[in-house]
DNA sequence: GTCTATATAATGATAGAC
DNA sequence: GTCTATCATTATATAGAC
């Protein structure tokens, strides 16, 4: 049998994928060696403080897709909020699998992850929400109310992940989205 | 030392609180025997078909606990629609310990329980759907503008405490619900 | 940098005394 | 019905050949 070849960058996506499935404790090095083809040894070699040293990988993984993807395109101001807004709705169904699939941060805050990581976590949804306000506030939004708005989008986001998990209904995340779309910048009396 | 007695509701309900903080597999026999006192074979004793059979009587109290304090007082046609809701929130809050306490749905959807319990996970999910469905109706929404109603609410209370969680922000929960309660009822334009 | 082989600890589970 | 003691399996992790 070949010996198994495989970029850094394409092993972190195929770790990301199995510990947004599996979660913190149900992601075992066994398993990650079965999906990535790569033998346990090897994965040791490229991490070698282990278990935590990958998943840490996979969290500043994310956090990169997460700034290049969604939260530089939010800030771009010469594009109208509304339209900004659509496009990270595009991006967002892309990155969750159509709610197919589930959001690091709920899934590695819940397990018994080290603090590090739920640090980085904690900067993440931050940082997530500090771009919608921001944006909020570019579509003339008061900050308090901005504020209000960004926190109630991430609910929705995190919200319809778990229900369309649980009930296995597909629609449930993209209409959940795009009614968040509405709510978002719907006028501040209603 | 003497021996240890604790009755099944108690031990039961021990477990509960230990599966909703450290989900399916972060649950390990060792750790309910520390926390609830019984030694792992009596564990096993009182469960003869072992983690299984400890996570399923989880749920079955669950489901228990959502439909006596949640959905029954729900459906109660003499009490307005208003107060129903206002007594069922009163109730979510306490349930998840005001935000802070994970929801069994959430965390067992996610790690890799049996399918029976995750059919059982998927039947409380509906039965809370239809009760708050009908409630809606009640207060004189429309089928479809009711189950949507009732599935932002879900969504609210999931996501919710998934923010929470992450932001360990307090409040985020209490503020979400209190914020859930006036657009269910809110009138049907928008 | 990947592999085979192995060490060490933790996990789910059982046998049998009291 | 609870306990001590133990088992088989799986988990994380390492040593060393290629």
């Amino acid at each position: 049998m070949a010996l198994q070849t495989i970029t850094q960058d394409a092993l972190v996506e195929s770790l990301f994928e199995i510990i947004r499935c599996h979660g913190y404790e149900g992601t075992t090095i066994a398993l990650l060696s079965d999906i990535t083809g790569l033998k346990k040894s090897s994965l040791y070699h490229r991490f070698p403080a282990g278990k935590d040293d990958m998943v840490k990988a996979v969290v500043l993984y994310v956090s990169a897709q997460l700034q290049q993807l969604i939260i530089a395109p939010l800030l771009e101001r010469q594009v109208a909020p509304e339209e900004r807004f659509s496009k990270m709705l595009v991006t967002v169904k892309a990155f969750y699998g159509g709610g197919n699939k589930n959001c690091l941060l709920n899934v590695l805050s819940l397990g018994e992850a080290k603090d590090d990581i739920k640090t980085l976590l904690k900067q993440d949804y931050a940082a997530w929400f500090a771009a919608l306000s921001a944006l909020a506030q570019d579509a003339v939004l008061t900050q308090t109310e901005a504020e209000v708005r960004a926190e109630q989008f991430l609910i929705a986001v995190q919200g319809a992940l778990v229900v369309q998990r649980l009930t296995e209904n597909p629609p449930t995340f993209d209409n959940c989205m795009a009614y968040a779309q509405k709510q978002f910048f719907k006028s501040s009396d209603g």
